[in-house]
RNA sequence: GGAGGGGUGGCCGAGUGGUUAAAGGCAGCAGACUGUAAAUCUGCCCGCAUUGCGUACGCUGGUUCGAAUCCAGCCCCCUCCA
């Protein structure tokens, strides 16, 4: 690859975003030039994104924060008609009301990563229900249909390997990918949006965009692929026993956040450095080649930069914080998940095995007793041995709560009310 | 519409009348070792319950002392043919 002029391009490359592009010359050469407008699509179907995004989101960031313009396009409405592509688990179809809430929360997300507004380059966030909704079938056949041929659309490979496995590839699924490369055309017409960015997985329907929009209007799009991040154990990323690791505190508390990044595999550390954080590039060299316990100091900072963008700095530091009393020195530190119990009925007091359900630490009383039984289960740092001890007012340390472990790593805080 | 194959615990996948809460693998949880890492080893892994009970093998009903396993009907999926 020739020498990358613009910010943009040289950035997302030396941060390793890019796994392809169709222009890359072009686009840079459009990028050194002045702002661009670009866009990334997101699925309505939660009300939040999860770190599965994130990438996509820094993308997005980064286009900011050199200079340009980033548009979120939401899915309002292929959402209606359901990706097919996970044809497994046939979800339920959501209805209007619950897409806009679903945007809404989006939207929050969105509001820690960029700078939205009016200005040239503030973001934008955008629903293709607003052309989708309104199209009719035959005239779009007609003006879109006729640019896509069969024998083309069968060589892209999320049609071609499904077909080779010889699963099914229905007609809904087809028109889907055309829906997304007309969204293309669309945001250029409407925004003057010359790049669209995704994961590998979207390299077909960007490129039926670019294709499309060369075709009706003669505009010269580009296109830009982030690789799919997995861990080094080959895992998807941000999945975790409990799900998604969602990017809003709701879903997902910052101390949660924080303990995701703080245990990232010794392997990942330089690469999610650089993907999930903005720190300068020497220095991220520096962090991820400390050898041995001293890569830990990495993950730290990886936990805490990472969640400084998603939840802020205050809430960053606080869930550092709340990580290093909880850890190094093994106090029942504010700050950790807790549940309120009515003082009456600790007065009288709870089997141990009952409270670890109620604190969420187990799904179940049996769960709870079998975790007992292996030791696993700690009442304010000393290990439970039986699961019927009754948990009372006596066992309220001097900072009022009792708190309670399951394994070294998750505990949880009951507060007497 | 016709012919054939299939629907088993979070996933994959054995099991064709009883000893099957259902082999094995993956994922997950805990313990040991460590560095809140990886790898490895060990234990656990439907729910309630202090040796018991309740649910569970697509759905409904039937045969049987007894069914995930046999029968009937229905639903869904796949392959080939029309």
């Amino acid at each position: 690859m020739t020498q990358l002029r613009s910010d943009f391009l040289r950035t997302l490359e030396a941060r390793g975003f890019i796994h392809q592009g169709t222009d890359l010359e072009g686009l840079d050469a459009l990028a050194s030039k002045g702002p661009i407008s670009a866009y990334i699509g997101f699925d309505a179907t939660a009300d939040s994104l999860h770190v599965g995004s994130l990438v996509q989101i820094m993308m997005l960031r980064w286009l900011q924060k050199t200079g340009h313009r980033p548009i979120v396009l939401m899915g309002g409405g292929t959402t209606r008609i359901g990706d097919p592509s996970f044809r497994d688990e046939s979800r339920p179809l959501l209805d209007d009301a619950q897409i806009a809430r679903n945007i809404a929360g989006i939207q929050r997300v969105f509001s820690r990563f960029l700078t939205f507004g009016s200005g040239p380059t503030d973001a934008l966030m955008t629903n293709n229900a607003d052309w989708l909704d309104r199209l009719e079938y035959i005239p779009f056949l007609r003006d879109v249909g006729r640019h896509f041929t069969i024998n083309r659309m069968l060589t892209f490979d999320s049609v071609r390997l499904r077909l080779d496995r010889e699963q099914p590839l229905t007609f809904l699924e087809f028109n889907y990918m055309i829906l997304q490369a007309y969204d293309f055309l669309e945001l250029s017409k409407r925004e003057g949006v010359r790049l669209q960015m995704g994961g590998s997985d979207q390299w077909g329907n960007i490129v039926n965009g670019v294709e499309l929009t060369r075709r009706v209007t003669g505009t010269e799009l580009y296109g830009l692929t982030s690789p799919l991040i997995t861990t080094a154990s080959g895992a998807k990323m941000g999945k975790t026993a409990s799900g998604a690791v969602w990017l809003n505190p709701e879903r997902c508390s910052p101390y949660d956040y924080w303990q995701f990044w703080r245990n990232t595999d010794d392997k990942d550390v330089g690469r999610f450095l650089r993907l999930f954080t903005e720190l300068p590039l020497d220095e991220i060299a520096r962090l991820e080649a400390l050898g041995g316990a001293e890569i830990n100091e990495s993950k730290k900072i990886l936990a805490t930069e990472a969640t400084t963008l998603a939840h802020g700095a205050e809430a960053a530091r606080e869930a550092a914080e709340t990580a290093r009393r909880a850890f190094e020195e093994g106090a029942a530190a504010e700050g950790l998940p807790s549940i309120d119990v009515p003082r009456s009925d600790l007065e009288r007091g709870i089997p141990a095995f009952q409270l670890l359900r109620m604190s969420g630490l187990v799904a179940s009383n049996g769960e709870a007793r079998r975790l007992v039984q292996q030791g696993g289960a700690r009442l304010n740092d000393q290990r439970l041995d039986d699961p019927e001890y009754a948990v009372s007012v006596a066992d309220v340390t001097d900072e009022g709560v009792v708190k309670l472990s399951a394994g070294k790593k998750r505990h949880a805080l009951v507060r007497p009310v």
